[in-house]
DNA sequence: ATGAAAGCGCTAACAT
DNA sequence: ATGTTAGCGCTTTCAT
């Protein structure tokens, strides 16, 4: 129940508790001292305490990423890539999802800064996420997945290709009428992605059709939605690209319930679809690595935090297309 | 850069820094000086020390939860049900995935002591599961999902029950020879979710065959390979219940490829399918509540945090048929 | 190599 | 209502 310190840990041992210290940091300590530091240690089952060091020290091996939903499976993936590195390194990771909420993002971020956290990985909520508090301690952060305004190191992917690349293989594929549906338009992936969509139509010589246009959610619900709306136009479309994956899942729901289950209708998705228990002929996906941005950023991150001090980067991921059509 | 402390507020505000604290804490301070304190510690920009807090105190206003697979939609459903509680609570969740390894749980509990946290929730890593560090410490423990041998409070599905309706409404559909697909043997709601599947099959006056039932790991992968086996049976089965969602994802995929899409094999699953494009009459699905489990346990960590004291509970959540027979 | 002692920022008696 | 002060457990100079 009571907790053992290192003066308890000291008394047993019959040493200082500055040499307890030193042992447990890895410090100049004579072996039989090491030896009876640790079994004192042992046998009071001490465990160090975090608080206390993090005071002392002012800094924790902690590191925050802070991502907009823990219910993607794209950010978990993400999250899964800074944790191998992370904890390959010592540190541990604290997940903070904000919900897409500029406020709880806001309270995340204080919290990391009043824990003395090590530093902050982050999708951000929307273009208005405010990062200038945990940037004034001069802690490094790192964005990951999206673009912001501040001068710091960026994780991306290549959205705009990705964008192009998921519509031209609809192209190739004989799809004459694609529709893009996207997450909310101030968040800039779903921006660009958007962006090369509409590169590839007008590179296959066609006009842009406003109406084919759509910005949603990133959630599976925005993606039913949208298709919808799609499929109650006048002329809807006769294939679709979607923004990110769970636009796709939802999308595809929807074409479903329709009876035009891919390719009836032409389907590509933006990233992974996940646990999806379609064949892989019938859609084309274009993955994007997002365990490879995770273990990038974390990188770049531990990078600072051991003092790196050069000017900020943006690493841009490439993405990879997986042709539906290959299989046809 | 410099963090203020209280000292600094305290001067600017023309007060002492006892004061300051209690403007923080809510304790009785006249208006005056409140008013002195909040605008000193803006102008600072003053964030209080957490770590200093948590030394002093003993405590900090976060708690742990440990989930087997962060990957999981079933666990980050939970997760978001015990984050809603929490922060309504003023309490923040540090999520850990033990990635089902013994030893990366262990960490994340030791980390759970030293940094005081409040309290933990864990779906354990398996049976081996060693909570006896942090029960020590008499900080509470809430086990969800899974059945632990310690004497702490806990909440779980009813997994017996899960097994036998999923197996039932197969039976009712008219499938006669019904495998199952479970997680690890040694993680009790894999047992008991394929006990429940041997009852259905007993009252229905038919024999165990030991072949149709296998255990498997609870991921995606884990359903390809049991169902691949299955088919690969002299006599295969002409229906499969999965023990949890993803083993349930991964047995319509290899169902799929082989041309045998649901319900030319009839298919039930254990928990939800994760953003499926399947049709809802295709499968029967038993909903597991998990986000009400995570709000469940949320509670009653709070109400043992705040002093609590009555014997250990475990709390049984119901679950929900979602018949695909009754759609087709 | 080891010990003594100061101090990180906060809270909670205790005193006024 | 407010101030003074001790001390939470650790690390880290500074001596020795």
């Amino acid at each position: 129940m009571h907790m053992s310190t290192i003066y308890d840990v000291a008394e047993l041992a019959g040493v200082s508790p500055a040499t307890v210290s030193r042992v447990f940091n890895g410090t100049s300590v004579s072996d039989e001292k090491v030896a009876a530091v640790r079994d004192a240690a042992k046998r009071l089952n001490f465990t160090p305490n975090r608080a206390a060091r993090t005071l002392r020290t002012q800094s924790s091996e902690v590191i925050a990423l802070v991502i907009p939903d823990i219910e993607n499976p794209y950010f978990t993936e993400m999250a899964r890539g800074v944790e191998d590195v992370a904890s390959k390194a010592g540190y541990s990771v604290v997940l903070c999802n904000s919900d897409a909420q500029l406020d709880k993002e806001s309270t995340y971020l204080q919290i990391a800064i009043a824990e003395h956290m090590s530093g902050v990985i982050i999708a951000t909520a929307s273009e208005g996420s405010n990062l200038d508090p945990i940037i004034a301690t001069g802690r490094p952060v790192v964005a990951v997945d999206r673009h912001t305004a501040y001068d710091v190191d960026g994780v991306v992917m290549a959205n705009r290709a990705a964008g192009t690349s998921a519509t031209k293989d609809l192209i190739r594929a004989g799809y004459r009428r694609i529709a893009y549906i996207g997450g909310p338009a101030h968040i800039d992936t779903a921006a660009e992605r958007a962006a090369g969509w509409q590169d590839a139509i007008t590179a296959d010589g066609r006009e842009i059709d406003d109406e084919l246009l759509r910005f949603s959610t990133f959630r599976v619900d925005g993606g039913r939605a949208a298709m919808e709306e799609l499929l109650a136009l006048p002329e809807p479309p006769d294939a679709v690209v979607a923004g990110n994956n769970l636009i796709g899942v939802g999308a595809i729901q929807v074409l479903t319930e329709h009876g035009l289950t891919p390719p009836a209708v032409g389907v590509a998705v933006i990233g992974s679809l996940p646990f999806t228990t379609l064949s892989p002929s019938a859609v084309t996906v274009v993955r994007l690595p997002a365990r490879h941005m995770g273990v990038t950023a974390a990188n770049m991150l531990l990078e600072r935090i051991r003092g790196d001090e050069q000017p900020a980067r943006t690493v841009v991921l490439r993405n990879e297309l997986q042709s539906a059509s290959i299989l046809r």
